[in-house]
DNA sequence: TCGTATT
């Protein structure tokens, strides 16, 4: 066979001075002439991520970085398939595991390359499992087996990497531990060779040898878990996948006015609400805001006829930095203050903060529909392009935190569209959750309308927590000299 | 709580 190593692995270009591919390297039929330079990598090399990549480097200005620790099987700057822009990022294999290693530990977070302003990530790629594929978790382990009692048991199946026995604080065993291969095949041989194969002296079952949960697999426990203990205190189970967080949230906030409207018991709408464990903390807030919101809202409480979420906390006495938005009279104070009016940019339309709200009221009125996703009740605006400008210029760009968990990128862009063209907005999701991390940006063309969002934003209350809305850190904000 | 990018 002349393939190509490993299948779709990168060609033995006819160049033999090429150490790696690049996307436009063409696959010749280039086996009759392998050459003396063919790259070959080991069987268990890493392929790497790397990440805060200036996205004006392509392959051929990297390469020289990285090959200082060792051959380069391959590298690939990652492109956007429809637009072919740079991604910031890149993989990296090389032909040895070690050079992998000697890169990762020399490079990590240990480099920043010119124009970023975090440092460089070199780290396996997600592809690669993190390791998860060779750690196992060990159940039914005896009280009084420690780590050299559970080395002992695993050893003959191959390099043990790593060996924890999970404790209480007070040193006691939980009667589990971790251990961690120096590979796959290893691991597996040893879930098929322990599994069940024994009861240690002390537990209740016999031993249990399986993978140890992945960072996402824990994750997903974690929110199983919490929803069943709330539904043990909302017993009405009903389906909900498909609806959009923020509606849920939306609905939750309404659910309460109508619980209020209706007297006690919960209605139907409120029962929805009250499925998702992260709204039942809206739950607890808004419902002592319910007078007031019933008092000042005659319309609400009537589907279609959403006071603003914001608006009962507004008129609820909380400070002159939470915007009323409510439509009722008098209820327009922060923007009485001299400043100058906004930008002429939707002539006609009432004022931006009324269009913020009514991008949440609009959402909140898909649901009748409920089980709309997001994309349907936010589709009236037609920016879903594919996002790669990331910032506007100096002055432009917004640090917003205090994002509810609830708030995707689509929901930053409905609210601060009405200050201007927001450029890009993008909320920070952790990768093993899918979890937002309650924080984003959202840039702008110009500075006013930042300016703008900023007066307009700062402090709008959701929930129980405020928008922070400010300019964010320059970038050389934290670096000396 | 400061741009996140995983073929």
């Amino acid at each position: 066979m002349a393939a190509a190593p490993g299948g779709s692995a990168p060609p033995a270009g006819p160049s033999p001075r090429l150490g790696f591919s690049t996307a436009d390297s063409g696959i010749g039929m280039s086996g009759l002439n392998p050459g003396p330079a063919v790259p070959m990598k080991d069987h268990d090399a890493i392929k790497l991520f790397v990440g805060q990549i200036p996205r004006g480097l392509d392959e051929q200005d990297l390469k020289p970085l990285f090959e200082e620790f060792g051959r380069i099987y391959e590298l690939t700057v990652l492109k956007d398939r429809l637009t072919g822009l740079h991604k910031g990022c890149a993989f990296l294999t090389y032909c040895a595991r070690d050079s992998a290693l000697k890169a990762q530990s020399a490079l990590h977070e240990q480099k920043t390359l010119p124009g970023m302003n975090r440092p460089i990530q070199v780290k396996p790629a997600a592809s690669e499992g993190r390791g998860e594929d060779r750690k196992l978790f060990v159940g039914m382990l005896g009280k009084q087996q420690g780590e050299e009692d559970v080395r002992r048991l695993f050893q003959p199946f191959g390099h043990i990497e790593e060996c924890t026995v999970l404790r209480s604080p007070d040193g006691t065993s939980k009667g589990c531990a971790f251990v961690k291969f120096g590979s796959q095949g290893e691991a597996q041989a040893a879930i098929q060779g322990l599994h069940g194969s024994r009861t240690m002296a002390g537990a209740s079952s016999s031993l249990v040898v399986k993978l140890a949960d992945t960072d996402r697999e824990r994750a997903l426990r974690r929110m199983q878990q919490m929803a069943g203990q709330l539904s043990a205190f909302h017993p009405a189970p009903l389906p909900l996948g498909a609806c959009g967080a923020y509606t849920t949230a939306i609905l939750q906030h309404q659910a309460a006015l109508l619980a209020a409207a209706q007297g006690p018991g919960l209605g139907p709408v409120a029962a929805v609400a009250a499925q998702m464990q992260h709204v039942a903390a809206f739950s607890l807030v808004a419902a002592p805001l319910l007078p007031a919101a019933a008092a000042n809202s005659p319309a609400g409480g009537g589907p279609g006829t959403l006071p603003g979420l914001p608006a009962p906390i507004g008129v609820n006495g909380f400070g002159p930095l939470t915007p009323q938005a409510n439509g009722q009279p008098g209820s327009d104070t922060l923007y009485n203050n001299g400043l100058s009016p906004y930008p002429a940019q939707s002539p006609g339309v009432a004022d931006p903060l009324q269009q913020a709200y009514a991008g949440m009221h609009h959402y909140a009125a898909a649901y009748p529909s409920a089980y709309a996703p997001v994309s349907t009740a936010f589709s009236q605006q037609p920016s879903a392009l594919p996002q790669q400008q990331r910032e506007g210029p100096e002055g432009c760009n917004l640090f917003i935190y205090h994002l509810p968990q609830e708030f995707g990128d689509a929901e930053l862009i409905q609210t601060f569209l009405p200050f201007g063209a927001v450029v890009s907005a993008k909320v920070f999701v952790d990768r093993a959750t899918n979890q937002s991390k309650c924080f984003g940006f959202v840039s702008f063309d110009n500075p006013t309308s930042a300016q703008t969002a900023i007066q307009a934003m700062n402090g709008f209350q959701i929930g129980m927590k405020r928008l922070k809305v400010q300019l964010k850190r320059p970038k050389d904000a934290n670096r000396p000299y």
